[in-house]
DNA sequence: ACACTAATGGCACCGAGCGCCAAAAAGATA
DNA sequence: TATCTTTTTGGCGCTCGGTGCCATTAGTGT
């Protein structure tokens, strides 16, 4: 029922070991995908149906934990005022494993430092900020494109962003805590 | 001392009338260089001299107005808190003559409502912020790097964004007080 | 007329990405 | 065992953005 057909050649978490690696030897730009597919021992044309393009590799499977995003979210105590429960959220949301922090690091590493990561990057973080504008539109009764659920999201992106580049700065510091002075910076350069 | 050698053949104003006709008709992705080469009547090779890529047509001379914005942000009262200071800065930076409303109108719709351009916008963006970045830490006596003039770098462009968005979404409206309003709304949501 | 200079634009090339399609490699069926 | 069905593979050829190279062009100055 299940495995009829030609069996699989490869994997996403195969492509992404293998293009890491090469990322790390030579730098994003200077891999093509032509030298992956090699490596991975597969078509050339084949690595496009598993992803689909170069800059999307260094992101995986992230589409699928903004699922659990919205869960954090959607789970946080209703009597928490709004930008703690947001807070909390994005700060569980970049909570990782002792042994990912690693691996962790250098993919974040890879999708903040390439310039041609950050650009394509926008596309993803897009998908991300919905969610919060979503949480943030319904918990005030409002629509997810107006102006406040809007610039709660891309608030939130620029702190996580901001503590991000300092934890990639410092790999002695806690993205947890930096998320944390982020915001309380922010908090009162506006007061 | 002046003109010697061959006399050029456009120029960066006549490529963006020219491509922006050509946009407006087609949109940004199905007009190709070489469209665009043909319609100014010159080698698609000579474009690429003109404009480092496609991407940045429609952002035109952007790096020339950042000096603008440098000396809008350094001549800010001293007395002036912080944040009222960078928060009237971005305020001035995007007044523009009544008459260049509606192309600038076009311009931003182009730039923020096109996925290509979204992503590659990214890069120009990190320049302003840097401009933001180095004012607050000239003021605070802190390095451009550090957290907090990342922050305020970051949640600026998280505004202006917002602002720019709601803007474009309703023609009606006016820019420097939908920047008002991301602004306080940001502040009434962190109290 | 001749030298000099600077922009032009053609050519060939690379890499990402895509549509198309024949071939490969399995399971199912007879 | 032989054939049918299903699914993935991967080769081919194309488009488009972008770049290096270099001869050509169209001016200015002497």
């Amino acid at each position: 029922m299940s495995s009829r057909g030609r069996p699989v050649a490869t994997s996403h978490a195969e492509i992404e070991r293998v293009a890491f690696r090469l990322f790390a030897e030579r730098g994003f730009d200077a891999v093509t995908m032509a030298d992956i597919a090699v490596e991975v021992g597969v078509g050339r044309r084949t690595l496009f149906r598993y992803f689909e393009s170069k800059n999307d590799i260094p992101w995986g499977q992230f589409d699928r934990t903004l699922d659990g995003f919205r869960t954090i979210l959607a789970e946080m105590p209703e009597d928490l005022p709004l930008h703690e429960a947001v807070h909390r959220g994005v700060r569980r949301f970049n909570e990782f494993p002792a042994d990912a922090q690693a691996s962790h690091r250098m993919r974040m590493r890879l999708i903040l430092e390439t310039p041609t990561l950050q650009a394509h990057s926008v596309l993803r973080y897009a998908e991300w900020r919905a969610v919060i504008e979503e949480h943030v539109a319904a918990r005030l009764d409002l629509e997810p494109g107006d102006l406040l659920p809007r610039t709660v999201g891309n608030v939130a992106l620029a702190l996580a962003i901001s503590a991000y580049e300092g934890w990639l700065a410092d790999p002695d510091t806690d993205l947890a805590a930096l998320l944390d002075e982020a915001m309380s910076g922010l908090r009162d350069y506006l007061r």
